[in-house]
DNA sequence: AACATCATCAACCGCCGCCAT
DNA sequence: GATGGCGGCGGTTGATGATGT
């Protein structure tokens, strides 16, 4: 496959756009389209090869682009994304309207990598940095963390300490290994247990930004070469979902549950039910995703590395709960649904329950998802979704 | 004020997958 | 099946402005 036919044009103009092409440009899409965009330049009288005019477009002229710098609500929900899809700017910016790729891609490189390296966060991992450090020390830890040793940070320290990180073996974690391990889901898992860990008093409440939070990770299935426990919503979640006035709320109870049949070191397992109902808040995302409204994902720790207390909460899935077939696109916008909902001032309650004989049962191990499978359900993600522009 | 360094961002480059031939 | 055109994507570069020394 050779190189693009318009690299090969000579005479092209290259660089910065002037405005006159910007308006050439802009002129001939709002009148006639892009059509075929190698054929746009000529049609348009411009200089550039079909790729530049459909990158200038794209990233600067559109007319639905949203300019200036990005919200901290944005800054989040890229994080969240990128722990979730990495590396896919477009898909990311699928999420976020009015961004594009480009611009979410150099936020990323430019801010928020090194946002969280400062906190002591892999940005490539999203795994704290020390806690890499412990399960390489401590090699017993790995059959737990799913011997994933090979995520490995080269460069950055961490915030935690070392007993702080050790504890962080004592949360329970529900995998069951089918094929390769991989780092992105135990990432989820961490930030889910973290989560737990930092709100495993009796009864606590938080914040439904860290509800969101929360939530957002048990719902999202995902990991390449993975075999995740899958959180599915029970049809108390889905009937929350679909619930179209509920009464308000914003804080929730958290609930730790007797770990029943489930031996400690499964994962964590909750009761969270609001607690009660606050006015809505005005300032509602465009696009509907709610999550760490106004909140510094940096500043107010939205996942607390950095709390050591020991775990004994647990993660049920009922067995009922594992779907036989699980079709990714429509799990993994749960998250977003349940924003809105949550948005949308929704009351609700949710629980998750797994037994450990379910897991270990070759009907739950046959539910989960190959890698292939993962992959060909990830690339309907976008579609998933809906695009926004 | 001059220079160095950093941060940001637009644009380019090269690769890949899809599709038509 | 091979080839080439094309759109799309992610990584990288380079220009420019801001900030620090």
């Amino acid at each position: 496959m050779g190189r693009h036919s318009c690299c090969y044009k000579q005479k092209l103009r290259k660089g910065l756009w002037s405005p006159e092409e910007d308006e050439k440009l802009i002129h001939h899409i709002t009148k006639y389209g892009h059509g075929c965009w190698s054929s746009v330049p000529k049609l348009a009288g411009l200089q550039r090869c079909g790729k530049s005019c459909r990158l200038r477009w794209i990233n600067y002229l559109r007319p639905d682009l949203k300019r200036g710098r990005f919200s901290q609500q944005e800054e989040n929900l890229i994080i969240e994304l990128h722990a979730v899809l990495g590396n896919r700017w477009s898909q990311i910016a699928a999420q976020l309207p009015g961004r594009t790729d480009n611009e979410i891609k150099n936020l990323w490189n430019s801010s928020i990598k090194k946002k969280l390296r400062q906190k002591g966060i892999d940005p490539n991992t999203h795994k704290p940095f020390s806690e890499v450090e412990y399960y390489e020390e401590k090699p017993s830890a790995s059959s737990i963390k799913n011997n994933n040793h090979d995520q490995k940070t080269s460069e950055g320290s961490s915030d935690l300490t070392f007993a702080e990180s050790k504890n962080c073996n004592n949360i329970g974690i529900a995998v069951a290994q089918k094929g390769n391990p991989s780092s992105v889901g135990m990432d989820h898992e961490f930030f889910l247990n973290r989560f737990v860990a930092n709100h495993e008093t009796s009864t606590t409440s938080c914040k439904n930004s860290d509800l969101s939070g929360l939530l957002s990770f048990q719902h999202i299935n995902y990991g390449p070469n993975t075999t995740n426990l899958y959180f599915t919503p029970n049809s108390t979640t889905s009937a929350m979902v679909r619930n179209p006035s509920p009464p308000p709320c914003t804080n929730y109870e958290i609930t730790p549950r007797p770990p029943s049949v489930l031996p400690s070191i499964l994962a964590p397992s909750m009761l969270i039910k609001p607690t009660v109902n606050p006015p809505s808040d005005s300032s509602i995302s465009p696009f509907g995703v709610n999550k760490f409204q106004n909140m510094d994902f940096f500043e107010n720790n939205v996942f607390p590395w950095g709390k050591s207390e020991k775990l004994e909460s647990h993660i049920h899935v009922s067995e009922s709960e594992i779907p036989q077939d699980i079709k990714w696109n429509e799990h993994i916008q749960t998250p977003f649904l349940l924003n809105n909902s949550i948005q949308n001032q929704t009351h609700f309650a949710t629980e998750y329950s797994v037994s450990a004989a379910d897991w270990h049962s070759n009907e739950l191990q046959q539910s989960l998802q190959s890698a292939e499978v993962y992959s060909k359900h990830f690339q309907m993600l976008p579609a998933s979704f809906g695009q926004f522009s």
